[in-house]
DNA sequence: ACCCGATTGAAACACCTGTTTGAATCCTAG
DNA sequence: CTAGGATTCAAACAGGTGTTTCAATCGGGT
């Protein structure tokens, strides 16, 4: 049967897994380095996970599910009381819940965040997949809750600004010392917002916002 | 004397590492696949080059140096004629930049972008001391200009919102499809302006700017 | 023509990587 | 209490890493 006594085991892997890919990335982070930080035996990655790489898809699915999770949820709340929502109410769903996985004095969400960098940046065909798989549902339902909160805007310039906003949310809280975090994410929804009613303010101009060409 | 003969050899290195960083990232990426690539000897890296860090600094030098270059000209046009100067103009000379590198057929630009997300992800001390050495200037520049196109506009905040600048750049510019490029850094000139503009309409809000605050 | 520094080449270096093995230990179900 | 699977442990494995070495080759200056 599953012991749950070895539970101790696989967190502390999973969790000092989590931290050194963070600071290093997946790569530059070896399964000795891991294993001495869990105190463990240096076997009982491959024993608990099967390899390295389902280790990282491990760690990686962990927070993802709970984050994207999260997000949905507020999303709910948000579009519950009035149709159609309130465009900073959509935002804050997707970007807030990233400091909410930081639960006690550990600053779990700013790692996450980090980790997520370094998955974008990894050309990682099993990572990517695992990705988007998890956003993809996630991407839909949000760029959907801002099409009806605000009526016009087109889908591919949505998509496009939903990305921007990744960008923007990944490699802030990454870098942002951890106690401007929040302010990090107020400030990013009061941004995106007045990007995103830019684009539909200013109707048929698409692919010439720009009075500056390249010569 | 200095053998101009040998530059195809540095040169070839050079592209052959640039290619294969952008793909897989620094570490993953080994002397023996750039060598092949660049069908140079393997030990041709450390006579030229003198250890692999070196190499990376030398990649990524390359081309920063032109980008920041460029970017820091097409802001001396865009403060030439008119004061305060256009806030749409002064993105412009930081955003497009980006594509210029791409120069022929290949895209250059698409591929140092990707450089420049390892970059930011990796935690390596001497990359971060030769981004930010290169980049502070440049920032400060920007801000400034920014600041005078828009007056009001907060240090602090200024500083924030051009970190999201930076990382929706990064970000959809590593990703996206090479053809596409052109159409998002005009999307996100757009999307930037409305977005810095939005925190210069609301004074006095700082922190408090989202109704919705967790739990 | 020769010589000598600059460059290339093939091989080896010492070290580190993820993974596997098989015995030792733990822990619980019967 | 004991049998047996789950878990830990130390050690080794095969292969890859960046780097070094030293002989071979190149190429221009006196």
């Amino acid at each position: 049967m599953f012991c749950l006594a070895s539970a101790s085991t696989i967190d502390r892997i999973l969790d000092s897994a989590e931290l050194l890919f963070a600071e290093q990335g997946f790569h530059s982070t070896t399964l000795r380095q891991i294993t001495q930080s869990a105190e463990v035996n240096l076997a009982a990655v491959n024993y608990h996970f099967g390899s390295k790489q389902a280790l990282i898809l491990a760690v990686f699915r962990r927070r993802l599910d709970a984050l994207n999770a999260a997000r949905l949820e507020r999303l709910d709340e948000a579009l519950a009381p009035e149709e159609p929502p309130q465009l900073e109410a959509v935002l804050d769903a997707f970007v807030h819940p990233a400091l909410a996985l930081s639960h006690g004095r550990d600053a779990v969400g700013h790692r996450f965040m980090r980790i997520l960098m370094h998955a974008f940046a990894d050309r990682d065909d099993q990572l990517h997949r695992a990705l988007s798989a998890e956003y993809a549902h996630v991407m839909r339902r949000f760029a959907a809750a801002i099409a009806t909160a605000l009526p016009g805007v087109e889908k591919k310039s949505l998509r496009r600004q939903l990305d921007f906003i990744v960008g923007a949310l990944t490699h802030t809280m990454a870098e942002c010392s951890v106690k401007d975090a929040r302010a990090v994410a107020n400030d990013l929804v009061q941004f995106a917002a007045a990007g995103l009613r830019s684009a539909v303010s200013s109707p048929a101009m698409d692919g010439a916002v720009c009075t500056l060409e390249m010569h």
